[in-house]
DNA sequence: CCAAAAGTGTTCCCTCTACACCCATGT
DNA sequence: ACATGGGTGTAGAGGGAACACTTTTGG
């Protein structure tokens, strides 16, 4: 840290609360879902929010988002990336408050349950959506939307996979994401031709009699090819 | 506002110094350009800096950004976005501050001479641009990222130019942000199978003998037109 | 043997790219 | 008359969209 002199700059400028928000997002039997949870605090205790957190004057936002996420659904390492700020003046009648929205996307199979219902929170698919707290709402539409505009050019949706995926159930993330419906024969032709899926040997035989091969996202040749200016382009 | 009871509701909670720094680019003699300013305050007071502001408790961070891009330049609805938030807890010797960096794109015949000299305020060609305090040249570095991948699918390069362009003069920019030479016949025909663009009886005669007709954005048409999900894609 | 999902190829059209010459005018 | 930048057309290649049938296997 610095000295006295450079403590006392700053002071008497204006300080403020600054919380974050994250706009968790899974996919589950073919939808998206969004994780919600009844919010603890006065004002609009009771009420469904995003999860969220003030954040401590010793962390960075994404320090404070991570530590949200591995307490909610004790994962870590999740994809994260900020949506944008919320910092009307008016926003939060709880005092003025200005929030870093983030979305998250993890794969579903992988949270803990038992984290998940301890902090009151809450699977919703979007059909069944309560509405929320201050603007979350505002930030979950938000949110939707950089998703599928980011969808469409970077390999994100594997975020919301398992490691292990089929074919078929890619196609089925990316209808959920752009909500209508891709044709089977050109979809599973333009992944294959990136050359970033890895078969394998394994089939999934629950969706189907004959069973669907296995496929992992290749992230190492995907980062060589990113830095050259590649496009995943869906 | 609210009662007494919320304000408690967050009291007791960490407050912290919010900022905002502004990448103000333009486009002149061909060539993109950065506004930056001799920084005043402690500590660094006298380095280049992008020009910004702590966030006052009465005003929302595009509150601040626009009476920042006021004061520096004297110019009103300029276009401006969010790029991303910087919160690393050491960023600042000067104090835990964390900031909200925005990108501005301004038609740089319009701005105001004396209120940029005023300020200790200059245009840097990126050739020529000198270190930066703090993470400001990361946020220099982000910014352009951003504004190439933007200008690939939005039409944001008009920001950049008066009401009234030529042809010649709008690739020369698109150039400029890209990075590479455009082949002129293809260009052409691309930008006007829009039909966004609208020619004008008037001709600039200043780049050539002959003379290129003038053109204005028909900002109006693109609205609708992005609203049932045109893409601009250049 | 049948139902249900997985997997495979081809044609057409449209868009992107590459490329070279005439036009208008001020000096 | 000439130098300078503005403006136009076309042919070939490549990628996206539309489209139907065979394969596998558990029940």
């Amino acid at each position: 840290m610095e000295n006295l002199k450079t403590q006392k700059a700053y002071k008497g400028q204006p300080k403020i609360l600054v919380a974050t928000d994250c706009i968790v997002l899974g996919f589950d039997e073919g939808v998206l879902k969004l994780l919600v949870f009844k919010r603890r605090v006065d004002p609009l205790a009771g009420e469904w929010s995003l999860i969220g957190s003030f954040v401590n004057e010793d962390e960075s936002i994404t320090d404070a988002a991570r530590r949200v996420l591995l307490k909610f659904t004790g994962l870590e390492d999740i994809f994260m990336e900020e949506l944008r700020t919320y910092s009307d003046v008016d926003r939060d009648p709880g005092g003025r408050c200005i929030c870093i929205a983030q979305y998250a996307l993890i794969s579903i199979a992988d949270y803990d349950r038992g984290q998940v219902e301890k902090h009151g929170a809450r699977w919703f698919t979007f059909d069944e959506l309560p509405n929320l707290v201050l603007d979350h709402n505002d930030m979950v539409a938000e949110a939707l939307k950089k998703v599928r505009e980011k969808a469409r050019h970077r390999p994100i949706g594997f975020e919301l996979l398992p490691e292990k995926f089929t074919i078929p159930q890619l196609q089925k993330l990316y209808e959920a994401i752009y909500q209508r419906l891709l044709d089977d024969r050109n979809f599973r032709k333009k992944l294959l031709s990136f050359g970033l899926l890895i078969k394998l040997d394994e089939k999934d035989r629950s969706g189907s009699k004959k069973g669907a091969f296995y496929y992992r996202f290749d992230h190492e040749k995907y980062a060589k090819l990113e830095k050259s200016g590649f496009d995943f382009e869906i």
